[in-house]
DNA sequence: AAAAAGCAAGAGGTCCGACCACCAGCATAC
DNA sequence: GTATGCTGGTGGTCGGACCTCTTGCTTTTT
């Protein structure tokens, strides 16, 4: 089948939504955080209905290209490339993923992630990094800053790392596991402790001792898993309605 | 918001299905291979437009937890899991991934897949894999149906392995990896090579030799990627007749 | 003037209702 | 008995009306 374009399976006008959109890209004319023509011309342009390209356009949503914004505009995602935000959560409902397998997988990439990023971070990422390890400290006694530091840090070793593809996954299982992360966050007595491990992390890199990184880096996410399974066992002992007031903050 | 599970983000309405098919999920009343209701009763159902419900549907479909067929019906997802098909392959197109960073990337990760089947496979596993392992021998003259005891050889790996998650984001890797494949697949001169090696790797994954698995395995991995690299550079300079058949025949 | 309030254009979000395309099973015709 | 064809149910597409949100500009107020 010589000429067909990829992504094939689901509906035909989706189909050239999406492969129309996907030309644009590798022909370059469209780039991350572009924006695209409006509904109604765009639909018009495609010589299709403006609720068809609508459908397309979610598919691309879906799986995190586009990034559509009410009364503003549709544009091409920018950030951090990431599939489907709940795409793991949806499967893992229905395929009953289990907690610890999350964490292993993370463990796993992370791991991985940490050596090559002992390998090859070139300097920028190593300042980075420290930058990063600096304002934990800082910010010990914030737990919502803290935690925006602390998912910059493992962040910025994906990119050190020098292969977006694992950024990608791993990006896709912490967020994954976000929602819960809050809450550990919040509980956790000792921050200090946790940005201990992260600069440990970063010497390790630092000194590009990969073996070490990796060592370290599992360490630390087996000591977060441990927190968050704590948590997550707590929580299974309340009923489902819950007001947020009571001293075991969460929710 | 009360009521608000997870599932941030985007349109109110989508998002109100995508979670309401959660709860079913969740709840047990959906599983895998369901059908669910017609859109026009579901949609009737949810007290929402059948527009907004099928734009639901799109989303839920297009990261592959739901599977439409026209004119049949809506169903839950049941076969191996699986991230939206053409993700990967889009965001790639978005970011510039490297065909090396997907190998290395799989690399990774089977290898640990490998691993960990070592330590967890069960009887039933290691049958499975003896048999397609038999069954690549038999079909080392017939491309197309090796490559299917290929696949499945891999899948049945990860089965083993014992951990979904590691699970689908290798499936999500490999099949955006497939299309190319089958073209290598069916140049490589020498499919009983690759049969030896997966019967090497397999024979590690019974004996439970953990390291020796990773290693056979990203041995076998490094082996693929240079002959899908091959075939890609040689696929890139045949605008006419290829002159003197070089290369290719080594290993 | 500078700041606040209000207005209006442009973009996405939702809905309706009709009609098309596909698939499966049943009725009919041979 | 097989082949044909119809029909009911289901998803797919359409277009065009109307709603809501965001933004920037205009008008009013201070």
């Amino acid at each position: 089948m010589p000429g067909k374009t990829l992504t094939k399976g689901d509906n035909h006008l989706t189909m050239q939504v999406v492969n129309h959109v996907r030309t644009l890209i590798e022909k370059g004319s469209l780039k991350p955080g572009d924006r695209i023509p409006p509904e109604r011309e765009f639909a018009q342009m495609l010589k299709i209905s403006r609720a068809s390209l609508r459908t397309g356009i979610g598919y691309l949503a879906a799986m995190g290209v586009m990034n559509v914004r009410h009364g503003v505009g549709t544009f091409v995602a920018d950030g951090p490339p990431e599939i489907g935000r709940s795409s793991l959560s949806l499967l893992g409902a229905l395929h009953g993923f289990q907690l610890w397998q999350m964490f292993e997988a993370r463990r796993l990439l992370e791991g991985s992630l940490a050596a090559l990023a002992a390998e090859r971070g070139r300097e920028e990422h190593l300042m980075a990094l420290s930058e990063e390890v600096t304002e934990m400290y800082a910010t010990v006694q914030d737990p919502a800053e803290y935690l925006i530091h602390d998912v910059r840090f493992h962040r910025t070793i994906a990119q050190a790392a020098g292969n977006p593809i694992l950024a990608v996954l791993m990006e896709t299982i912490t967020s994954s596991l976000y929602g819960d992360r809050r809450k550990t966050v919040e509980r956790t007595t000792s921050l200090k402790e946790s940005a201990d491990m992260h600069r440990e992390i970063y010497r390790a890199i630092r000194t590009r001792d990969a073996v070490e990184a990796r060592n370290v880096m599992e360490r630390h996410l087996k000591m977060a898993e441990k927190a968050q399974m704590n948590e997550a066992a707590s929580s299974q002992t309340k009923a489902k309605k819950k007001r947020r007031a009571s001293g075991t903050a969460s929710s």
